[in-house]
DNA sequence: CTGAAAGCGCTTACAG
DNA sequence: CTGAAAGCGCTTACAG
């Protein structure tokens, strides 16, 4: 059981017998450009780095090029997302599907600890794309203040720096949502409620976006906060119950919601309208108005505009944001005699 | 958008006024080894890589250090099997998982055609595991001769090289599944069906085996291939139907098998007692008598092999078997008024 | 047409 | 206690 010894090409050019800059040139195609090789040299240097069993050796090519066809995803889940049933799976296969596209490997990386931090790992590659970020980590930042080629899934800000992302484009679609929900607003109302959660950028965005059109349409809206249970009070149902519409920011607030609505005798899509702005659902709560799952379609989009920055492309004029599509069910279906 | 311009140890070095020797002892905290740095230079030097956001190149240090803590995971596949439904899906579960325990990241890799040949692209990393490999690519023999640290999942030879690889005990399961069987070889023989297709390691083995402990058991066995479409003939029926007893080496086999059954008015279980040889079904045909699925397990294996390798413990002294459990089912069970 | 040499960023044995 | 220097394997502008 011997070491694994490497042959390289200082092995390769002295057993044919020539520099291992034509060793170089010939192995790599480019002779002919600044190096020309004899073709009987050519020869004998491609016979002698079969028969040595040459294998280039990629941490030299990406010190000297800075590139080796590498993409890094990272997530700071503690065990990376490939099992299916996890939340980001769907982002993987897209970024997975997209990075085979365009000729680059994948690095997969996580939250561990480790002797070399997140960053210097995540640097090996020659981007990445980052899952489900806490922002709050100095190592991540050291990386976006650097301009190190980061791309976010979902709108990421980054103190004091610019940062790259590409998310879906809630604006749209919930317009969309909200024209379609208008019919049955008849008291000019509308409630909004939403998780108890720390305050991101999507959750920020989805209720701008909200607020924003319901103005356009001459709607009130009032925002109700679940509890940590995601519940809401029996004061705060009778708001509901007297608009007659509500939207829900993310699919966890649905149950209760509905437990809630069966004790009162209320019936979605007959006595309320309802909708819920969420992204990532499958095959649950498919009786309720939402939206397309894109998750995997936003993945590639990463992946896309990653290398577009690669390849020095104008950032600017990339697309960025994955369309949703607006799913009318049940629970807005046929309300209130409509 | 400036360009991506690295901090490195020599800008570090010039801010803190120190050679860049000491700050990369400060750095990865070696220093009071070979290098020792005062109390007030390590915290000004500390303080100059953070605040100028300095990030080692990983590449570098490979180059130097000959390791990153990374592992190849390499397949045949034109898409990575990152999906669920993917037969090599918990083969890459377990290999996550293990991995992460053990310190290593994962750069997965497939056949791509790509400039760089999958050789290099794999020698990135410290070592790989090898997944459902097609052995006639001379890229990998290469890698193989030249002692760089493979593993296989499954058993597999390349000429002229010893390889390195982790595999199920199918030895021991057989040996009890055909125990199991013989109250049932009335006729002191049994049939072997096996599909048409190219010998390879794990199809030799099972068949090895399963003859071995037949002939300890003083059984006859008649092996039968089945043809292209996974079918046997009349006649070769009348054989399985006459010696009460068949195993079948895949799973593909049990379907038109069971059909054939159906035709004839034979009941498995009733009429005849079988068995399957599959390390991969998940759910079906759970009313076959078969072993346990342990792909989860193997793949981990496989990674535990590859880990003490890299960490160059002695590796004739490490597990190389998954074992298997039998599961004794329907088409075996009670049969023949027993 | 071919080769010697610099340099990518790092680590570490060694000299001072 | 600290720094200069070699070298990991490669690519490429440049000199001959």
């Amino acid at each position: 059981m011997s070491e694994y010894k490497r042959v390289t090409l200082q092995s390769v050019a002295k057993e044919a017998n020539v520099s291992y800059a034509s060793v170089s040139a010939v192995l790599n195609g480019k002779d002919g450009q600044s190096i020309r090789v004899g073709k009987e040299t050519k020869a004998k240097i491609l016979e002698c780095a079969t028969r040595l069993g040459y294998v280039p050796n990629m941490a030299a090519r990406k010190l000297k090029n800075g590139r080796n066809s590498l993409i890094a995803v990272f997530t700071y889940e503690q065990i990376f997302p490939v099992d299916a049933k996890n939340e980001f799976y769907r982002f993987f296969l897209g970024i997975q599907e997209t990075a085979e596209k365009n000729g680059y490997d994948l690095l997969i990386l996580n939250n561990r600890p480790t002797v070399g931090n997140p960053s210097s790992r995540i640097a090996l590659a020659d981007g990445a794309v980052m899952i489900g970020v806490n922002r709050d980590d100095q190592d991540i930042v050291r990386l976006v203040q650097n301009n190190y080629p980061l791309v976010f899934v979902g709108r990421r800000e980054v103190a004091g720096a610019s940062t790259h992302w590409v998310t879906f484009d809630y604006k749209e679609v919930i317009s969309q949502m909200v024209v379609h929900l208008l019919p049955f607003c008849s008291t000019g109302k509308l409630v909004y409620v939403e998780e108890r959660a720390v305050e991101r950028e999507p959750r920020r965005d989805k209720r701008r976006y909200l607020l924003d059109v319901a103005q356009k349409q001459g709607l009130e809206v009032e925002i109700i906060e679940a509890d940590e249970n995601n519940r809401i009070t029996v004061t705060e149902m009778a708001t509901i119950a007297k608009a007659k519409v509500a939207i829900f920011d993310r699919l966890s607030l649905l149950h209760p919601f509905e437990v809630l609505c069966q004790e009162q005798g209320l019936v979605l899509g007959r006595d309320l309208a309802t909708a819920v702005l969420e992204d990532d659902w499958s095959g649950t709560y498919a009786n309720w108005t939402r939206w397309t799952n894109e998750r995997f379609e936003l993945g590639a989009l990463a992946v896309e505009y990653l290398s577009a920055m690669l390849d020095g492309k104008d950032r600017d004029s990339l697309p960025r944001f994955t369309p949703l599509t607006l799913i009318v069910s049940e629970t807005s279906g046929n309300v209130l005699g409509k």
